[in-house]
RNA sequence: GGUCCCGUAGCUCAGCUGGAUAGAGCAACUGACUUCUAAUCAGUAGGUCACAGGUUCGAAUCCUGUCGGGAUCACCA
């Protein structure tokens, strides 16, 4: 394609602005928006700010850079002011040729390479309990930004770091150790993930009674009359006391604390239960991933990673990024960037959180020699992040420019925040399993797939419903907290995944009608229709918002912009007949015009991760 | 208390690098399938864009403040 009409008709714009008023202005001064629809025009100028240059009324100025724009701009067929908005018409032809051009080009909208590398890090979920709703949201949003990446022009590393380590999945382990009595994911007949979930549960109910007998003993009596404050309510005092009575009085609290002590200290046996364990979940979220339709290049674990980041420490101290204090820890004072005083490593040697992420960033580097790295990791750790890529920029690390905190909101139910202690947490197999459900209902009572073979049906069936559930999510801006509602979340009519399923779906019944014919005759197509015109100027669009929302991490950009191409095409379908025009070549214009578009929305649909069936 | 994010129709969300009369969907009501898939389309109704100032020819959009909601400020991860 040449180049494109918007920055076409700017930098004539320029030309004519130097040439009526001899001012010198950029193509950024002068932008061009899409005429609203209820005037006439493709694009309009404001001229407002024009006014100063020209020291004249907006409407004359509006006149004279039409009257320029038409005279100079073959593209250009036409033009009206109103008020100080001057509505530029481009020429039907214009249109024709520029579908004519893509209409059959099944990458639309994707970019070539762009020779940059960049390393996405999503899901990362901690390994004592199954996926829920929240991993859920950042999955999806990992997966679509990597997507997005990519239709760009950038190369891709898509990894996670897998929190395998640490007490939480210690409690696991001793719960299983103490009450599984042998039980494994296979004599039980569950989800291996949820199988070891259970067993975290289990340690909790465990340590609420014992914690529950202890407040009432002597012993726990002593220490509320010690240590509450005065006008303190036992039942209020005993909830923040939790940590410390696990800590500190527990017997289970120390058997876990035990298992982490042999667990970094390499006993075999516990490193043995330990990777029991952990396989049976990963072989869980696997099958989490493989229904969600994501993969990742490669696995960082915290086991392999928790000691790392020491060398980055002695880099520090050497380069006086970092002090040592006299009792040998050793901190980063970044009071000046508004971020306070942060240890990077314990008195006693170890490592602490920012240290590990200090090394894994590096190595990441290492290993894929990445220009940018983004960060999929809910907002309540923007802090964290700021601080970690302050350091790394301190440091000098080359790709300190390139890194990037995608922080999306947590997920609310319509009833509050999720709470696993409440039991409000919503399991991310349960929810899969509850959308497709819901779709093989909408399915039999329509019965438009009931021709077809049982699995081809379920694959479909698949597929819609987990547009309903993918869509739900990621129409919504990252940055906002969303209130999910699983009744909603089921919902296949309006804007949702299935909506813009079914646009396509459509386009492909009628595509298969036309079977396989020539198109050429598109070309005789005299006069375009409104809606016709404004189709292919949506489509135009598509190639600038990739990047656009490769350059925001946003892919509610892209859902938003599919609903509304969908939205277009489902009226003019209505109004229109393809198969039926009044002529061939508008029956062939309009056959690439469909083409075209459910190109532009399986493309569209699938940097979101949702694939698009043949039928539904 | 410091810092950051959010506040748009009953509900869920677009619009936010300033531009024309603030848009969708859901829910409610009405209409359109002998027609290319009605998971669709058309219509009715629904607004102090939290509030108050400021900048501007022009503010939902930018700035300041207030209110409301949330997050965060560990030798935890």
């Amino acid at each position: 394609m040449a180049q494109r009409i918007t920055t076409l008709i700017q930098d004539r714009l320029v030309v004519a602005v130097k040439t009526l008023y001899g001012a010198d202005l950029t193509a950024t001064d002068l932008p061009l928006s899409n005429t609203r629809k209820e005037f006439v025009g493709d694009f309009t100028v404001v001229v407002f700010p024009l006014t100063r240059v020209a020291r004249k009324k907006p409407e004359e100025i509006g006149a004279e850079i039409g009257q320029y724009l038409l005279q100079h701009v073959p593209e250009i067929v036409d033009f009206n002011v109103i008020k100080g908005f001057l509505n530029l018409a481009v020429s039907p032809r214009y249109w024709q040729d520029y579908l004519s051009g893509i209409y059959s080009d099944t990458t639309f909208g994707i970019q070539p390479a762009n020779g940059q590398k960049v390393l996405v890090e999503f899901s990362s979920p901690n390994t004592n309990k199954p996926l829920h709703l929240g991993h859920v949201r950042n999955i999806l949003l990992g997966w679509s930004v990597s997507r997005i990446l990519e239709a760009a022009g950038y190369k891709v590393f898509k990894v996670q770091i897998v929190n395998d380590r640490g007490i939480a999945i210690c409690k696991s382990m001793l719960a299983w150790k103490k009450f599984g009595v042998g039980a494994t994911p296979e004599s039980t007949g569950m989800k291996s993930d949820h199988f070891v979930g259970d067993y975290y549960v289990r340690f909790e109910q465990e340590f609420q009674k014992e914690y529950q007998q202890w407040q009432a003993s002597a012993a726990g009596q002593e220490i509320f009359r010690q240590h509450a404050k005065a006008d303190e309510s036992e039942a209020t005092f005993f909830k923040g006391y939790k940590d410390q009575y696990f800590n500190q009085h527990s017997a289970l609290g120390a058997e876990a604390q035990e298992m982490l002590r042999s667990w970094e200290q390499h006993d075999p046996a516990t490193l043995e239960l330990w990777k029991t364990l952990n396989n049976w979940v990963y072989a869980g979220f696997n099958a989490t991933y493989d229904r969600l339709g994501v993969s990742f290049d490669k696995l960082y674990y915290e086991s392999d990673t928790y000691l790392l980041g020491k060398d980055m420490v002695e880099k520090g101290l050497e380069k006086d990024v970092f002090y040592r204090e006299p009792d040998n820890s050793v901190w980063i004072d970044l009071e000046d960037a508004k971020l306070d005083r942060k240890v990077v490593q314990r008195r006693d040697g170890t490592a602490v959180y920012i240290t590990q992420d200090l090394g894994t960033a590096e190595l990441r580097y290492e290993d894929f020699g990445v220009e940018k790295m983004v960060y999929v990791v809910a907002d309540e750790q923007i802090y964290h992040f700021q601080v970690l890529f302050e350091i790394l920029k301190r440091l000098g690390a080359p790709y300190a420019s390139g890194l990037y905190h995608l922080a999306y909101g947590m997920v609310d139910l319509p009833t509050g925040k999720m709470k696993s202690r409440e039991g409000t947490v919503v399991d991310a197999d349960d929810l899969i399993d509850e959308v497709i459900a819901e779709a093989w209902e909408n399915s039999r009572e329509r019965g438009t797939i009931a021709d077809l073979p049982e699995k081809e049906q379920a694959e479909v069936i698949e597929q819609i419903a987990l547009a309903a559930l993918k869509f739900f999510i990621i129409k919504v801006n990252p940055q906002k907290r969303m209130i999910f509602d699983p009744r909603e979340s089921v919902d296949m009519q309006g804007t949702t995944g299935p909506y813009v399923q079914n646009a396509y779906v459509r386009i492909q019944s009628v595509l298969r009608k036309a079977g396989d014919e020539d198109l050429s005759a598109a070309a005789e197509y005299g006069t375009l229709e409104k809606e016709e015109q404004d189709l292919i100027a949506q489509l135009a669009q598509f190639p600038d918002l990739i990047q656009e929302a490769a350059r925001n991490y946003d892919p509610s950009i892209i859902a938003n912009y599919c609903y509304n191409l969908a939205k277009a095409y489902h009226r003019y379908y209505h109004d229109f007949s393809i198969l039926k025009a009044d002529s061939s070549a508008a029956r062939a214009f309009r056959l690439q015009l469909s083409t075209a578009i459910a190109n532009t929305l399986r493309n569209g649909m699938d940097m979101l991760g949702i694939a698009m069936p043949e039928r539904m």
